[in-house]
DNA sequence: TAGTTATTTAGCTAAATAACGAAATAATGA
DNA sequence: TCATTATTTCGTTATTTAGCTAAATAACTA
């Protein structure tokens, strides 16, 4: 992987809406409806949402699958969810686990 | 922390210049000079290099110290170079350490 | 004091991003 | 088939970012 590609994750990671989604997406995978009524941002709009989350897919970062009338989003990588505990909290990663949360 | 300075800090990351800078900065504090010469990246203006540097001190993931003619840099948040290894790698933290560069 | 080196600040332009509403698509249910 | 629900695509606008050059500042050296 790349540096390109490496900035490429962080950027996406790098606006509140994206970075609550992966969170999100931390303890599972759920679907846009869900996503657009996290209480933890302004209401964003169903279009933007969607943006976001391809924003966040071109990175790498998710996956998304259809079932039925839903599209659900699941983490590529898990990591990404314990980056934001390490940024977040202490500044060093040894020892830690999601018991930190 | 709250989810927007968390934001800010992967924003911050999400340049690959200032990655890169994060990166050679998590070998140790090392002077505007050296940064302005990483062969890692197309060569940035002087300037260029100053905002950027700006960018994530303003995230609050260097700080800089004068010493003599010269300004130093060095990291404040050590994990940030830790996750380039997450992100880079295979998608989990546990059992990861700095051999596996 | 004047010159040199290291770095930042200011001012600018071009390109990228974030947001919206309207319209399109796709799957289900009546 | 027609309407409904879930989500994306399109087109637009306002804001932010990245980069540059030129000028300013600060600390050393002759």
């Amino acid at each position: 992987m790349t540096l390109r590609e490496r900035a490429a994750v962080f950027k996406a990671l790098g606006h509140p809406a994206r970075l609550a989604m992966v969170e999100r997406l931390g303890q599972g995978e759920c679907c846009v409806c869900i996503l657009m009524e996290m209480p933890k941002l302004p209401k964003l709009s169903g279009p933007t949402i969607s943006q976001h989350l391809l924003v966040l897919k071109n990175a790498g970062i998710i996956a998304d699958e259809k079932r039925g009338k839903r599209i659900f989003y699941r983490l590529l990588m898990p990591c990404v969810a314990d980056i934001s505990l390490c940024v977040g909290g202490r500044h060093g990663l040894t020892n830690m686990s999601t018991a930190d949360l």
